[in-house]
DNA sequence: ACGTATAATAGTCAAAGAAAGTCAGAATAG
DNA sequence: CTATTCTGACTTTCTTTGACTATTATACGT
């Protein structure tokens, strides 16, 4: 049940904390997990990737490391930019959560917003006959996007 | 004898009772029923359709599973049906703005998610086709709506 | 000091494994 | 006879592992 993958990412994330960023023996991690290396690799790719906001550093050798680093980003309409940049004019369903999940993960969203937005960009939402599905699902969340970062601002008036 | 689907339905629903949702393994509960995993897949298309109130998520792979979620009460229900068939395969955007005022009327959305919802189907969310925008526009709407049923049997369920 | 071998790390990728989904057609209830 | 129910073969998706590769630090011989 409790999937391998998931109690990684909780591990980490729990590591992390509050902090913004966590640092870790690739090894060490697989060796208390009891999994092949290479596992941690898949996590990290898998559920910490840029389009969830994390950037990871590292380096080989004696001494070597892991570095999640959560951005944490100067202001809104920088954030919206880099968003809306790493949509494009095509993106995937995987990638496209990973951003919903990142706004929401820095509250510029709420579960319910963030659910309304998955259910927009989802696959069986796209499903019709249509084949350029990535790049409808990019024009869909850009516009979403705006949006959100159009309310922040309100938000932030107040 | 009471046909296998039925008392695969009954099963899941007791499991369900008071609650708003399950989550089984398909192929267990199939074990459990000594039939074709894929029976099970019936009984959620026949028996747990969106038109009966129930969603349902799930994942393949390692960790796989089925998440069934009853949505609202028949009266909501009967309101989502109705809305989905005003949507039907295809709506132009004034249309689809009007319903999604009717739901934030309702009170069902709160005004930021009536605005996203509305970014996500507007003309400029999309570059193509004028028809084939109809279709995209109804499919994206009529994902997003069960959506915001679901989270309206979550909100009565507090 | 200097270069080189060795050990200690981390990364990549493809293949195996573990679920769940689909769909056409056989079986069966009414 | 017809509509519903079941099944099985095949597909798709997600996870896990292992063998091989790449990089860095340290120890060692000169």
């Amino acid at each position: 049940m409790a999937q391998l993958s998931d109690s990684i990412e909780k591990f980490i994330k729990s590591l992390m904390d509050e902090g913004t960023q966590v640092e870790l023996k690739r090894n060490e991690l697989a060796q208390h997990f009891n999994c092949a290396p290479s596992q941690i690799n898949y996590v990290l790719a898998t559920r910490f990737s840029i389009h969830h906001g994390y950037v990871i550093e590292s380096r080989r050798g004696g001494g070597g490391y892991v570095r999640i680093v959560r951005m944490c980003q100067s202001n809104e309409t920088n954030l919206l930019s880099i968003l809306l940049e790493q949509v494009g004019d095509s993106i995937d369903e995987e990638n496209a959560v990973a951003i919903i999940k990142h706004v929401l993960e820095m509250h510029l969203v709420t579960t319910n917003e963030a659910l309304i937005m998955r259910s927009a960009i989802t696959q069986s939402a796209l499903g019709l006959p249509v084949s350029a599905k990535n790049m409808l699902r990019a024009a869909v969340l850009s516009s979403m996007l705006k949006q959100v970062f159009r309310n922040a601002q309100r938000e932030d008036k107040k």
